[in-house]
DNA sequence: GATTATGTACGAACTAGTTCGTTTATTGGA
DNA sequence: TCCAATAAACGAACTAGTTCGTACATAATC
């Protein structure tokens, strides 16, 4: 019957023990329940109830409802910049690059608003719980070599402006694609347009990159019309 | 004793009835809490408490704490809406105007943290009481109306780029903006830069400002260094 | 005297966290 | 190879404290 493998791994067909499947069906569930309801607004109880498990096994895991959320956070980034990663601007010049870049961020953002929601919500709190964490601010290095290695490349290039800083440069393309999705709901109902359409996104997507590519590009590059 | 006077306006030294500036108060401090702590975070008792008034008045007034909220979110809106009625572009060439928008813009925001982080909250629960308020959708038609006069003047110069939307226009400038103010926190934890202090207010409004020009103005008009 | 404005005390429902006990797996010795 | 001992994983019910909202009473003003 129960085969006499060393561990079990994370396999589960049965309903046997699985702390692993339990801790990440808990964070699964309670990361919907945050991203929609902030900290104080998401009930443990709720999270428990939707869970296969209970509420018994939230403190368990994760001591109190800071640790889950923490927790969460934690699960949160890292998958986004582990999505981040698959960005391959290789074999590309630091023009396509650029674009390149700047299009998958914006997608990328689009595409894990539950992330954008983290964070929004972490703002919110001032970001206490991103600084107790040690395993995120080691995930957001790379995010700056990205752009830096292309800036450099067309600086080299006589492509783009010299002078700038990279970190300065990631601010304004994450405004752009954070702010895309943060404020759609406002911004839609504001000015009676919804923003979501693929069609909204597709032009909004076009602007940024046109903005990021004119702001580093020199202008003499730039074509006229 | 009791002066005869129509109304006792706001002016309540000596405890009378003053439901205006009770009402006012109420707010005052409501709006702290609420920026502070979101919807759910914010405690009814810790509002009451810190008022000149009681809970009592808050009910009476507000109905429940959905009333109060939505009374908070269209004072933050209004009062914002009016401090940007101040910026006078008059006389401005568009170059100029434009530039004074962003700028303004980027110290408007700067200067309403509590306003921007009603926004947060308001779009963490998708703008549903924004959607509710008759009040606010009537404030924001003229930040359209200004940036759009300032484009027009600069397209039929032949110094801006032709084609593109106000609205649109004014996103991206709200994006940066925004952006500063919302996602200071997190962004500074993560890169290890204070992004509060005047220095580096001062870079990143530079480049706001100067990423809006580039994106506007013609690139044959733009200084080649 | 009627309406508006205000203070105090309280209750019903909710919520984070705990207690106590059970089941499943693992280990070590005979 | 079997079985007792121990540890890890889990469930149901409970508790202590919180939180929104209200009933009741009173004061000021027209």
């Amino acid at each position: 019957m129960a085969p006499k493998a060393a561990k079990p791994e994370a396999q589960s067909g049965v309903r046997t023990q699985d702390p692993e499947g339990t801790r990440h069906n808990i964070i699964e569930v309670a990361s919907e329940e945050f991203a929609l309801n902030g900290l104080s607004g998401a009930r443990i109880d709720e999270i428990a109830a939707r869970t296969r498990s209970s509420k018994r096994m939230i403190y368990y895991y994760f001591g109190d409802k800071e640790g889950l959320y923490l927790a969460v956070l934690e699960n949160a980034y890292r998958k986004v910049r582990e999505g981040e990663a698959k960005l391959d601007i290789g074999g590309l010049s630091p023009l396509d690059a650029l674009r390149r870049l700047v299009e998958f961020t914006f997608e990328h953002h689009h595409k894990h608003e539950d992330f954008i929601r983290m964070v929004m919500i972490e703002n919110i709190h001032h970001a206490e719980y991103l600084e107790k964490s040690k395993v995120i601010r080691q995930l957001n290095v790379t995010a700056i070599g990205t752009i830096e290695t292309i800036y450099e490349r067309g600086v080299a290039e006589g492509l783009f402006r010299a002078g700038l800083d990279p970190i300065e440069l990631h601010w304004q393309i994450s405004a752009l694609c954070f702010f895309n999705v943060s404020n759609r709901a406002t911004f839609s109902k504001l000015f009676g347009r919804d923003l979501s359409t693929s069609k909204a996104q597709a032009v909004l997507k076009r602007n940024s990159v046109d903005m990021v590519l004119r702001y580093i590009v020199r202008p003499e590059k730039l074509p006229t019309e």
